[in-house]
DNA sequence: CATTTACACTAGCGCTTGCTTGGTTGACCC
DNA sequence: GGGTCAACCAAGCAAGCGCTAGTGTAAATG
């Protein structure tokens, strides 16, 4: 057990291990499973994560990085109309679903197999994305363009938000663009 | 292993196994900690369950048969305008949580655990839930009181309401009521 | 009274688990 | 050309896993 830096060989170990933790469920994948997938054999894993534990937080923590690092520049890249930098944030919440999708899921389905550490490191990250949607959620409220109170409006949109990686499928018909502007459109009321 | 018909002991060891499926989700839990909750030794338990799977299966069994029969009662017993109707199916949702709240999440998170025959019978009991919600959505989107797509639509909602046992606390504050109410509010779109 | 049924027990088989140990390899460096 | 270091391997340990087999017993049933 000798490093736990971020070389590019762990990146890539981390990304076959999201796809592995999505497959089968963190429990049920096994190092020897894991060490498969990778090339390797299971004691060689443990030179790159201390244990299982560190894998499954790797995964996550670089998906939500990703994820950040989306909805920021979207975010700066965008019009700065409430109602644009809504879409913004739902088209590149979408889009992460494009490149990043097992870490997604595997941030939401196992996300109670961390221990007590990584949790309370890896909630800052999600705490700090999950305020970019409540920040553009309030400016459209302050506009008046949706209506509501603000803890329930960003609770049920994020909740419509996440339970997308259940059923959309981004090698389909409809682009993240053309989504995003239908749940604008569900949630916003236009002055006709 | 001699029956496994719906004996209230059953029933009573499933509400008790979905307590700790939660606690500790599915994998992690084994069929030693499920006898000791249920005060029995670990060989007596297959006396009422087939095998591991079949307790998972019952309690997400157990909770959508209760979640259907709840939405049920609620729509005959509400007023027949699509948007009393949207809110007595947001209020029923929300009131199973607080008499069924592990069965539910159980269901949201251990799914994918079960094997492909229990999958596929309970996939109709979850469809059949699932209806319910179109069927209302679908008056709701006829009388223009909400607009969209209407597979995109029932997704959404379906998703802000599942989200609802992540961060829902039946104990507190705001009753299902209130919240239901406010739910349909930032969906519908009245003639001002 | 005899039999069945429902429920619980003890004991343990066969296997898999996460992880450790002790070592080898080959590329790079002064 | 000796030293360093990440990367990898073979082997295996201690613990825990789901589940089975066979038995005991008290209440219900004929």
């Amino acid at each position: 057990m000798n490093v736990m830096n971020d070389s590019p060989r762990r990146k890539e170990l981390t990304r076959q291990a999201a796809q592995l933790f999505v497959q089968e469920g963190f429990d049920r994948t096994t190092v020897r499973m894991l060490a498969q997938e990778m090339g390797i054999k299971s004691g060689s894993l443990f030179h790159h994560f201390r244990d299982k534990q560190e894998i499954l937080a790797a995964v996550i923590e670089e998906g939500t990085e990703n994820a950040l690092g989306i909805a920021r520049a979207a975010l700066d890249d965008c019009d700065s109309d409430p109602g644009s930098r809504l879409h913004a944030m739902a088209r590149a919440h979408l889009e992460t679903l494009l490149t990043d999708r097992n870490a997604h899921v595997v941030a939401l389905y196992e996300w109670r197999r961390l221990d007590a550490p990584a949790r309370s490191h890896l909630s800052h990250l999600r705490d700090a994305y999950e305020a970019l949607w409540e920040e553009v959620i309030d400016e459209a409220l302050a506009a008046g363009l949706i209506r509501g109170d603000r803890f329930l409006v960003s609770r049920f949109v994020m909740g419509a938000l996440n339970w997308t990686v259940r059923w959309y499928d981004p090698d389909g018909e409809r682009t993240p663009d053309e989504l995003a502007r239908e749940l604008v459109a569900m949630l916003t009321h236009p002055a006709d």
